[in-house]
DNA sequence: CGCCAGGTGCTGA
DNA sequence: TCAGCACATGGC
């Protein structure tokens, strides 16, 4: 067990906001009275993978109480995952240019976007389109069964995230069966072209939005949204600015922009909140999909 | 039960 | 370039 200083963040909101849909809430045992309240909230343990490396987190005011049995899994390579290296007041003060955006971070401070995998988040996120959260994850969870390694730590059991040429050799058939329906032509696809090296996943780190976004929209079952996505929460892309139909119904909504297309509604939120847009829109759609209500 | 989901690819104007 | 359409699946 090591800490890990983590001033500014929050990781419930992290990792509940949609950027990482394998993270899973340690859920206590079933006990007599009282626990549906635990049940509910978990014990605050999140348990997850970061590489191939198991391990155990849970937020203790300012700092971050993390176990693994992975030593390569060092407390530097923690701070790197959860973007703890960075300047959260400096970028939420240059994205806080409207009352909307205001509000998101009143609400939800400490949400970090972070650093994930470059070929786990491509994979993720061509499983999401044009479907839902749950779904997502269930995927995702069968997908890493089917093709993953497995790994444990305490009493928690997972599966590492498959390699682009296991995915690449597995038949269309078998990931359908999975529940990827359409998407398993386009993710087996994109394993390939991952796994040939046609996607310079590590080159694509060093290089700017618009050279990475060009590189992924490339492959298989990826279009804008995905790209973006892929772009932000796997290399980076601090000005990547996704947009699903929950951020375009809100920036209609709260902009007024009724009549602009999904691409000038792109164009126009990457000028109006600069180069931490992805930020910007990370808080926006955590503020929405969290709402509840508090919507009319 | 219908509706919806962190859309993409293809087609035809 | 842009609108219109098909696409698999399961949660609600």
């Amino acid at each position: 067990m090591f800490e890990v200083a983590a001033p500014d963040f929050s990781l419930q909101a992290s990792l509940s906001s949609g950027q990482a849909f394998r993270w899973k809430a340690h859920l206590p045992a079933p006990r007599d009275s009282g626990a549906d309240e635990a049940r509910q909230a978990g014990d605050g343990w999140f348990y997850g993978l970061i590489g191939p490396s198991v391990v155990k987190v849970r937020q203790e005011g300012g700092r971050l109480l993390c176990e693994t049995s992975d030593p390569a899994l060092t407390p530097d390579r923690i701070r790197r995952y959860f973007a703890l290296d960075l300047d959260l007041p400096a970028i939420l003060s240059s994205i806080n240019v409207d009352m909307q955006v205001h509000q998101a971070i009143r609400r939800h401070r400490g949400l970090r976007v972070l650093r994930q995998d470059g070929w786990e988040t491509l994979a993720s996120f061509i499983c999401a389109s044009f479907n839902n959260i749950k779904r997502i994850e269930g995927m995702l969870e069968r997908l890493c069964q089917a093709y993953g390694e497995p790994v444990a730590l305490n009493g928690f059991r997972g599966f590492s995230f498959p390699r682009p040429e296991t995915i690449a050799g597995a038949s269309e058939r078998r990931l359908r069966s999975l529940g990827l329906g359409y998407r398993a032509p386009y993710l087996k696809a994109t394993a390939r072209l991952v796994a040939d090296g046609g996607l310079p996943t590590e080159h694509l780190r060093r290089v700017g939005y618009d050279a990475a976004k060009q590189a992924l929209l490339g492959c298989d079952g990826v279009g804008d949204k995905v790209a973006d996505c892929v772009a932000l929460f796997g290399f980076e892309k601090y000005e990547a600015f996704p947009i699903d139909v929950w951020m375009e119904r809100a920036m209609r909504y709260y902009f007024r922009h009724r009549r602009m297309t999904r691409k000038a509604l792109h164009d126009y939120a990457r000028r109006h909140f600069g180069p931490y847009a992805g930020y910007a829109q990370q808080y926006l759609y955590h503020d929405i999909r969290t709402a509840r209500g508090r919507l009319s």
